[in-house]
RNA sequence: CGCGGAGUGGAGCAGUUGGUAGCUCGUCGGGCUCAUAACCCGAAGGCCGUAGGUUCAAGUCCUGCCUCCGCAACCA
């Protein structure tokens, strides 16, 4: 007895510091509608998920809250676990970086790769620059030994870490990609890794000492594992690597797809990949990037959070909406463009006028005609050959998309039958047959049309796991009747004498004017909340200083006499000001408010002692005085009966 | 020259290994009446960003340029 093929299958685990927005939904319904679709076709499927929960972020975002990091993450973790449910995600797992699992097997291969020489502890992490408070290495510095950024002396300091050697894999890396050609899909995202990799690939510093909310490096616990290093492990900490019970990691590694977002295809094509390679641990299979929704107007906001937020449409459209939509816009690779316009639209057409509807027409039909029974005649119809040739083709033409990643071009075929069967209604009239007393015939038409709304249905449900259950009710089947994997789609797999039972349109159409004022509404009224709320995110009142530390600040009036935006910079405008006689050249990071011509002329406060500093190749002298609370800020104005150089205090 | 993506009929997109430019929506005309004002057919509408090059043949390959969009950087 042959064994039965297995199928693993990951979304990243992601960074509970914030709200999960849609994108990630998409990952995540992807993945599930692809192990559901594995499983139908006869697959030991098994599909991971869960939390990357270290990292300094975290611990910020806990303090602000005033919890420990684990209380913060478990309260998240509870909101991410519900989104799942709600949206139908059936994961095997759900695997959170905090997990004592997870740890263990983090240390043990931290220490297995230590223990062979390729991490190593670094004498000197670089040369470092003060204010910029930054680390750069040799090649990164600017001509004459200087910060690149500021321009400034910078001294050899030493921090130590820990570096995971992986310029040593790079020629191994290049090998396996170049003998699996499909590792890295799709195909640009590959030619864009294989290019990073041969411009040099440097060690990874895989530790931090700056923080400690992470896993502690086992022989040196003053240090805590890097989160990438920490979170990618995940993918077989999960499956039980490197404890007594291995047995799934046994069964499932290696993995058959990674699935992620194309931002952190490095990650998780070259990183994760040199790991495991150092770690003498087979690689995964295929590493797989999906493009970005990308918002109507712009990326997305708080303020529009609300409107985007997948909880707020699952229960606005219904899940299998939300999914149907998310699998079907997306292009293969590409980004994809979101607006609630574009998801009413895809329900409105695919699903009520498409699918919907002729459900509808076909039950009416039946009910009507034939008594609400279904069961094929003895005579058929010349447009029969046709419908079925493509009933037949298209569970092949659906997997050959769907076995690539590409789940929108495999429910284009589906719909394609979808449109043909919506055709044949056309081309054999059954009212003209009933009307013609051609019953056998009538029957046969309406036996074809059940059976491809079957068929379709079951295709389908991995996307749309509720559909099949309203749609089995209308036709007069159930689960078991029906089938509910690829076993049951032999034409001819629908029960003869079924009596259907007319129902409710399964996707009503939606009125979009409506729904798009409701949206307004409500994304007028999440702004208003965003902005009282972000009224509340007052920065802290720093310590306190005395009157002398004050006067060590010398306050002036200056007067604008020439502005210019500085290329290459969105946010910096080089200004001309003029104070005690003489002028002087000042940055100022206010680009984005002001047009350097409204501010000529203008009387404003300046720091007049500050450091000179070189901010983008241009030398700064002084600081202008900006108010400022989120994303509001206007520059302080100055008396303009006060000449340029008068003090402010 | 920071990294990357995109420029195809009104809108949103497909176009695999180069060989008559397709799809969905919208518009117009027609058909049907079973159905969720749904379904079916037909039509109009494209110098495939631009300038060159390779080729018998380029949306598809090569080079330059223009425009747009993300990310990064910049906030003294």
């Amino acid at each position: 007895m042959t064994e039965q093929k297995t199928f693993y299958i990951t979304t990243p685990i992601y960074y509970p510091s914030d709200k999960l927005h849609i994108g990630h939904a998409y990952t995540t319904v992807a993945s599930d509608a692809m192990t559901r679709y594995k499983k139908q076709r006869g697959y030991d499927a098994y599909f991971l998920t869960g939390t990357d929960e270290h990292g300094q972020k975290i611990q910020q975002r806990a303090a602000e809250a005033g919890q420990t990091p684990k209380e913060f993450v478990d309260g998240i973790v509870a909101g991410i676990k519900s989104l799942w449910e709600l949206l139908d995600i059936q994961y095997d797992d759900f695997i959170r970086t905090t997990d004592e699992r997870h740890e263990q097997v983090v240390q043990q291969l931290f220490q297995k790769i230590y223990d062979q020489g390729d991490i190593y502890k670094s004498e000197y992490s670089g040369w470092y620059c003060t204010p910029c408070e930054t680390f750069f290495t040799e090649r990164q510095l600017a001509e004459g030994h200087v910060c690149p950024d500021c321009g400034r002396p910078v001294q050899l300091a030493q921090e130590e870490s820990y570096f995971f050697k992986m310029s040593k894999y790079a020629d191994r890396w290049l090998e396996f990609i170049d003998a699996n050609p499909d590792f890295i899909q799709p195909e640009s995202r590959r030619n864009e890794m294989i290019s990073f990799v041969k411009q040099g690939l440097e060690d990874l510093c895989v530790s931090r000492t700056t923080f400690d909310w992470g896993i502690k490096v086992p022989f040196d616990t003053k240090h805590v594992v890097y989160v990438w290093f920490d979170a990618l492990v995940n993918y077989i900490s999960a499956l039980g690597y490197g404890s007594d019970n291995d047995e799934k990691f046994r069964k499932y590694w290696p993995a058959d797809v990674h699935l992620m977002a194309k931002d952190i295809i490095r990650f998780h094509s070259i990183i994760w990949p040199i790991i495991l390679m150092a770690a003498g641990i087979e690689l995964p299979k295929k590493v797989v990037a999906h493009g970005w929704l990308l918002m109507q107007d712009g990326k997305m906001s708080k303020s529009k959070g609300n409107v985007v937020d997948p909880v707020v449409l699952a229960e606005k459209y219904g899940v299998d909406a939300i999914r149907f939509f998310l699998l079907r816009e997306m292009a293969y690779g590409m980004d994809a463009n979101y607006s609630e316009e574009a998801l009413i639209n895809c329900i409105n057409i695919d699903l009520a006028n498409d699918y919907g509807n002729l459900l509808s027409r076909t039950t009416a039909m039946v009910d009507k005609f034939l008594g609400g029974v279904i069961e094929p005649g003895t005579e058929g119809t010349e447009f029969d050959a046709d419908l079925l040739a493509l009933a037949a083709a298209t569970p092949e033409n659906m997997a050959k998309y769907m076995d690539k990643m590409d789940a929108a071009n495999a429910v284009a075929e589906v719909w394609k039958l979808v449109a043909r069967a919506n055709k044949y209604v056309d081309e054999t009239a059954p009212w003209a047959l009933n009307k013609n007393g051609e019953t056998e015939k009538l029957k046969t038409v309406m036996y074809n049309l059940a059976e491809v709304l079957r068929q379709v249905t079951i295709l389908i449900s991995p996307v749309m796991p509720h559909v099949a259950d309203k749609v089995w009710a209308q036709l007069g089947l159930t689960a078991e009747t029906a089938g509910s994997d690829w076993t049951a789609l032999g034409w001819g797999g629908f029960p003869a004498g079924t009596k259907i039972q007319r129902g409710e349109p399964i996707f009503p159409r939606i009125d979009a004017e409506e729904a798009l004022k409701q949206s307004a509404e409500a994304a007028a009224e999440a702004e208003v909340d965003a902005e009282s709320e972000a009224a509340v995110e007052y920065l802290p009142i720093k310590p306190e200083i005395t009157i002398e530390d004050f006067e060590k600040i010398d306050l002036r009036v200056c007067k604008v006499v020439a502005a210019e935006k500085i290329k290459k910079a969105d946010k910096l405008l080089k200004l001309t000001v003029e104070l005690c006689g003489e002028q002087r050249t000042v940055v100022s990071g206010i680009a984005m408010k002001y047009a350097p011509e409204d501010l000529v002329g203008k009387q404003l406060i300046i720091v007049a002692n500050l450091k000179p500093v070189k901010l983008r190749g241009v030398e700064s002298h002084g600081m202008i005085l900006a108010a400022s609370l989120g994303e509001d800020m206007q520059v302080v104005e100055a008396p303009c009966t006060i000449l340029p150089g008068g003090e402010v205090r």
